[in-house]
DNA sequence: GAAAAAGTGGTACGAATGTCCCACTCTAGT
DNA sequence: ACTAGAGTGGGACATTCGTACCACTTTTTC
């Protein structure tokens, strides 16, 4: 139940310098996301990055949860962005190009850090949802198949669990492993045999 | 620094009431970890369970870290005790047998949560890799092949990943698609293709 | 230009949390 | 038996959190 008093409860704020400090503060919360993880997403570290009052934060979002929702909503479009502009330059390869640069696996490591925590969520499933149909649909237009090819399918599936492992468990023999795996996977595929039900 | 007060950090207690009652405490963050995740194993939370008084949980864990990881620890084990029992029960097939009760979904979630955290903690990430290797030896042994076999490591890595993404976004073709990648992938492994470095 | 709505920000509240203190009771070793 | 240390438990502390309050200023609407 919305108070009688102040609070947007997350709707889109009509006048310009607000919603230019609702863009702020959506930034503030995406940064704070990449650099710490779901546990550093608090309003009053939201507040501070965006030099903006505590009280800001719920007036523009109606609670954490939103906030959340919202951020992880915007750090999935961002991850996209960059997949493709990588795949782009660098063509199929650019999938095994290990980004090992220190801001970039904290950053996934928060993205799915996000990712299993949508399975608790309604509202971050859609999110979580989204972002595993526009990997796979821009792997299958960098691999020049078509959306829904079993391969494509298989190989997504092996390269997130191979990423995700590299992430956590940082093991050397990650990367190379990863390469020859789905090299070899990706020779195999278009023999007769049929997968999809 | 250990205060001059009353804790045992950790370490094992040396009387036998006392061991009792810290099994019993690692049991209840267990189940705390198992049905409400990394954000349910609070140091009230584990002594309530355990129908202990509050100060045990510092006096038997010199954290909550501490507590955690051995939660996470004993967890592990407790999977892979179990997916063996399924392997040996009804064969590899069982990889594919949708574990849909909802206690499972969630103690799995919370598996994974703790997994990606533990990217976070080197303290969690040796049990990540425990439980890493301990899956993949187990599934090398129930399709009949060797330790370190590029297809087994890309069996379990697909399906890893497909078992993930049905915890979390729950969509109802998940457990199909998956048998059906599974099925043409172990298929095809043994042609003359060559993997590892 | 006045009334209504939107936006602003300092502050406070209640609930949790991890951890510590310390007086107390047992048990083990001598 | 006695004493040192292990174990016990009730309580307190400082911190942090999400969120609500409310007086105030600015903008929009009529």
């Amino acid at each position: 139940m919305t108070s009688r008093f102040t609070s947007r409860d997350g709707a889109a704020p009509r006048q310009a310098r607000a919603v230019e400090r609702r863009a702020r503060l959506l930034q503030a919360a995406v940064e704070l996301l990449t650099e710490g993880g779901f546990a550093a997403l608090t309003h009053r570290a939201v507040a501070a990055r965006a030099r903006l009052p505590l009280a800001a934060t719920t007036y523009y979002f109606a609670s954490r949860d939103q906030l959340l929702t919202e951020a992880f909503a915007e750090l999935v479009e961002r991850d996209l962005a960059d997949l493709q502009a990588r795949l782009a330059r660098h063509g199929p390869t650019a999938l095994l190009a290990t980004r090992d640069r220190t801001c970039d696996r904290i950053r996934q490591l928060g993205l799915w850090e996000l990712y299993v925590h949508a399975g608790r969520d309604p509202a971050l499933q859609r999110v979580a949802r989204r972002w595993t149909d526009g990997c796979l649909s821009l792997l299958a237009a960098a691999l020049g198949r078509p959306t829904g090819d079993p391969t494509v399918r298989l190989a997504y599936a092996a390269l997130s669990a191979l990423w995700l492992e590299h992430l956590v468990e940082q093991r050397h023999d990650g990367p190379a492993e990863a390469a020859a795996l789905l090299h070899t996977l990706l020779e195999i595929p278009s023999n007769p045999h049929q997968a999809a039900p």
